[in-house]
DNA sequence: CCGCTCAGCATTGGATCCAATCTGGTCCGC
DNA sequence: GCGGACCAGATTGGATCCAATGCTGAGCGG
């Protein structure tokens, strides 16, 4: 076998495997699946925007010494979900309303690419599964819901083999405003809701017909247009205590800064 | 000061400050620096791929002890230039023709993004510095000079404030395939030189007329040039064969034409 | 009454030591 | 002679301990 040879580098990122026994083995899978619970902590957001992450806290929890707790969160640092500040502390990094855009921008370019390059592997199968998928998002009755099968949708969508890098970019992407798009997608602008199932319908159309530039073209729409939702909505970066629009719970750290 | 806004997290990444005082400091910016360092060996074909690193070497190297070595590779696997297998050792990553089409397919819709977002930030004074870069490169004699410049024509022409991830991103790209690019332009392909310098030219011009779309569509089409130059020289991807043999210079590569 | 300084504390960064794993070579059995 | 198993060396992964840094708050002086 030839280490070097299949190497993504990126694999820490490949999901939470799940896999590992309990035995407190030297295996590096428990600094993974750790990098994978945080990671899963801050994107959904149990772990919110600004709330520090102390590294002696997180190793009791888990139960291992300060040492992998470390190198996770360069790992997570070097991802940008994470702020390291130098022999100061690690926060859970904030975008701006600038930031996320940029961010959006971003995917309005690349995910049209990875369903261009993911449509030659679709088949019948694929359709019908695409076709559920874009049903459970109609179906979703709370905006967590939503969320979440709305990416399930665009991740199958643009799932296929061999273009590792490209789509762990555009999940990485999509990490990164998890958090915001939730806060985005409340009640008060269900309108969006309409659309997104709109929007959906046509780009599933596209993709069965094969049209790989008609889909392309609605997708990078279909994110153009919550981006300007975004635009429109300067709010949800406004962390502190903004009325009402922060989360349910009591997420919101009094130490946030 | 709130210590989680400012951060985008990517900071480990931005150049080798080279600032760093000889004393043996507590101060994390060592562990940038050695990041930095070997980030910049890796890129510009000193560690080709395939080279094994070996966490004691380097530590010894750089005066220090392992600790901040596992992190440094730690991140420079999320990056992708090293592959990391547990409890085994840590490889330069070796890319094959797939996944550097793939990344040059990524670039082709990113940095076409990035220019649009810098241009409005271009001043009379950024021209003439366009110029005189586009003629380093024209004036370039050896082929690693050539694609130095290259890279300088291309870094100044994106250069701008405020994109930080999307230029993290796009810096990204072109590191991972900076060492192949470096054994694409041989004097053998030496008819691209020229091309190059044309398309150089047709950017440049739709920048000063500051025709945002003329001027994204031609580096699009540039990329893309050098996408379909890497598609038809698959054999700069065989370098070595067996993964423990890759000699330091096997990349030089005598090939006469 | 307010701002500055300095000491104490909490927290992070690094070095050394120990345990587990993998590789490579060699030996034995077939 | 050849293939598989075993043993030794090398190398990485993790835990504990120590040093340095940055924040916090009390005390002092203006």
């Amino acid at each position: 076998m030839s280490p070097a040879a299949h190497g993504s580098g990126l694999s820490f990122w490949a999901g939470s495997d799940e896999g590992g026994d309990g035995a407190v083995t030297h295996d590096q899978a428990r600094s993974a699946a750790i990098a994978a619970e945080l990671r899963g902590r801050i994107i959904d957001g149990r772990l919110p925007p600004g709330t520090r992450i102390r590294q002696e806290e997180i190793a009791e929890e888990f139960g291992v010494s300060r040492l992998p707790i470390r190198e996770t969160l360069r790992f997570l640092e070097s991802s940008g979900l994470v702020t390291l500040v130098a022999s100061t502390g690690a926060w859970v990094s904030r975008l701006d309303l600038e930031e996320c855009r940029e961010i959006y921008l971003m995917r309005e370019r690349l995910e049209p690419l990875l369903l261009r390059l993911a449509m030659p592997g679709h088949t019948t199968e694929s359709f019908v599964e695409f076709s559920r998928l874009a049903e459970a998002v109609a179906a979703s009755t709370s905006r967590g819901e939503l969320v979440e099968r709305d990416r399930d949708f665009h991740r199958a969508l643009t799932a296929g083999p061999a273009t590792k890098r490209l789509r762990e970019t555009v999940d990485h992407l999509w990490n990164l405003t998890h958090f915001y798009r939730r806060q985005l997608l409340s009640p008060s602008v269900s309108r969006r809701r309409e659309d997104i199932l709109t929007e959906h319908r046509m780009l599933l159309r596209a993709v069965e017909e094969r049209d790989v530039d008609a889909a392309e073209a609605t997708l990078a729409l279909h994110i153009r247009h919550t981006r300007r939702l975004v635009e429109r909505n300067p709010q949800i970066f406004e962390s502190g205590e903004a009325p009402g629009t922060v989360g349910p719970d009591a997420w919101v750290r009094p130490d946030a800064p």
